[in-house]
DNA sequence: AAAATAGTGTCTCTCAGACAGTATTAT
DNA sequence: ATAATACTGTCTGAGAGACACTATTTT
C-alpha cells in the first residue's frame, strides 16, 4: 500500500496544533433529606465543583486559582476523552462505572489563557453517599457540592460557567426524556422515590399528582413491577417496588405523540 | 490578579499535545425523484462523500488515497471546531447557514496514522439543488452521493465507517425526535412531503397512512397551516400549505407519554 | 382513633386507529 | 367518467385527568 510513502512524507508541523486537550465532568448527585421515618424523601439535584489551589504541584502560583471549577485535567495520548473523563472522576471519586456522557466540545478561541487549549464536556452522575469520601487533592483546596440553582452565581474559572450551565440543561432535559433517573435510584425504587428524582427538573402535574404518578408507572414499558416485592421505607403502608427494564427504546416520534 | 504571574510560568509542554485538530461533515440531503406531474415526491435519504485523491496539492502521495471520506478538514487556531465545519461546507458546496450541528468526538488512539488527531463529527443538512455545483478539489478527485443503505459497502479511509454508521443513526434519531425535517423541505410544504420525508427513515403506520397523518398534521403544535394557501404541485386536488412554528418545544416527558 | 402514604373506583373527555365515504381536478 | 390525491364522517376503545374513596400500617 502506498499509505507508508505517504505517511514519510506527511509533515505534521504544516498545521498548527493544539496546546492541550482535556477532559471535565459536571459530576451530578442527588441528596435526600430523610424528612423522618416512613417518608418518601425530599431531594435536591447538586453539582460537585473543586475550588482550585493557590498553587500547583510544583509549587508554582496555580492558573485561575482560588476560582470554583469543574474536575478535570488532560488527557493521555493513549486515552480518549471519554476514558480520561472516567478515570479522572475515579481518582477524585473512587468509583468506577457509574453513568457518565459527553455532552459537548468547548474550543472558543481565548477560553483558556495558557493558549489553545481543548476541553470535552461530560456529565456524570453518582449516587450521594459515594461522594462521602471525596478530598481535596493537589490541584484542588475544597470541594463541596453546590444546588444548581445557586452554583452560577459562583465565580467561576475559564468558561465554566458557561460549560455547567450547557450541563445543567442537558440533565434537566435527559431526566425527563431518557431513563437516566435509574442512576439517582437503588435498583428497586418506589413510585414516590422515582417521583422525587423527577420533581427535582419538573413541576409538571402528570408527574407531581401522587394519583396519576402512581397509576401511570404501572403501564411504562421500560419499567416493570418486582413482583411481591414490598418496602415500609417511604410509608407505613408496604409499598410497590419498581425497577427498570434494560434496553428498552423509549422515544417516541414527535409526530405521533399527544399535545 | 496573579494569573498573569501564574502564566508566565505555565509551560505548555508539560503534556504532550495533540497533533492535529480536525473537522468532519457527514453531508445530508434527500433527492425526490418527481414520480410525474401532480404527484407526491419519492424521497431518498443521500448522504455526499468524496474520494480521496493521490496526490496531495503539494504533489505528494495523499494518506488513504483512493478511498471514500467525509468532506473535513484541519481546524485553525481562530476558530471552533463548528466553525471549521461550516467553513469547509460552504467552500466545498458554496451553501451557507445551513443546518449543521456537532453529534461526536472521535479521539480513540491510532484512529489516524498521521499520530494523535482529534476529530470533531457534525451533520449537515442541505437542499438537494445546491449540492449539483458540487466539485472535486485538491483534496478529492470525485465527489458522490450514496444511499444511507449501501455507504457503508464502501471502502472507507480512517475510521469514517464508524463516523458515517453514528451520523445515520443520528439523523434517523433526530428526524422524528426533533423538528430537523423542516431543513429537508420548502418554507411551505404539504402533509404529503413532510410525509415522504419522515417515511425515509420510518414506517411507522401513523405516519406512512395518508388520512391519519393528514387528520394528525393539524393537531401538532410545532406546525400550522398557512391560511388560505393552496398548491397542486402534488395532486390535481389543491392542497393545504403548512409552514414550522419557529421555537416550540416540542419534547414530551417519556413518563407522560402514550405507549 | 388519628395520621400519613399508597393506592383504587368511577366518570368524562379527548383522541388514536380503522374503515368508509366524499371532494377536487386534469385528462 | 375515470383516476388519483386529499381529505372528512363516524364509530370504537384506550387512556389521561379529576375527584372521591378505600387500604395499610404505626403511633
Amino acid at each position: 500500500m502506498s499509505n507508508k510513502e505517504a505517511l514519510d512524507l506527511y509533515d505534521s508541523k504544516q498545521f498548527q496544533t493544539p496546546d492541550g486537550y482535556t477532559s471535565d465532568i459536571a459530576v451530578f448527585t442527588i441528596i435526600s433529606s430523610k424528612v423522618g421515618e416512613f417518608k418518601p424523601p425530599l431531594m435536591k439535584l447538586m453539582l460537585m465543583l473543586i475550588k482550585r489551589s493557590e498553587r500547583n504541584a510544583e509549587g508554582n502560583p496555580n492558573i485561575e486559582a482560588g476560582k470554583w471549577a469543574l474536575p478535570g485535567g488532560f488527557v493521555q495520548p493513549d486515552e480518549t476523552a471519554l476514558e480520561a473523563a472516567k478515570r479522572e472522576l475515579e481518582e477524585e471519586t473512587g468509583v468506577a462505572s457509574i453513568h457518565i456522557k459527553h455532552y459537548g466540545v468547548y474550543d472558543k478561541p481565548g477560553r483558556d489563557p495558557r493558549g489553545w487549549i481543548l476541553s470535552n464536556a461530560h456529565y456524570a452522575i453518582v449516587p450521594e453517599h459515594t461522594l462521602s469520601k471525596r478530598k481535596a487533592n493537589d490541584d484542588a483546596e475544597d470541594v463541596r457540592l453546590f444546588s444548581i440553582d445557586d452554583v452560577l452565581q459562583l465565580d467561576l474559572a475559564f468558561d465554566h460557567a458557561e460549560i455547567i450551565s450547557e450541563a445543567i440543561s442537558i440533565i434537566k432535559h435527559d431526566l425527563l426524556q431518557t431513563p437516566i433517573a435509574k442512576n439517582f435510584l437503588q435498583n428497586h425504587f418506589t413510585y414516590s422515590e422515582l417521583q422525587a428524582v423527577l420533581k427535582t427538573v419538573t413541576n409538571d402535574p402528570a408527574i407531581s399528582s401522587d394519583q396519576a404518578f402512581s397509576r401511570k408507572i404501572k403501564s411504562l414499558p421500560f419499567i416493570e413491577e418486582v413482583t411481591g416485592q414490598k418496602t415500609q421505607r417511604t410509608s407505613k403502608t408496604p409499598t410497590q417496588l419498581y425497577r427498570f427494564v434494560e434496553d428498552i427504546n423509549v422515544a417516541r416520534p414527535i409526530y405521533t405523540a399527544r399535545y
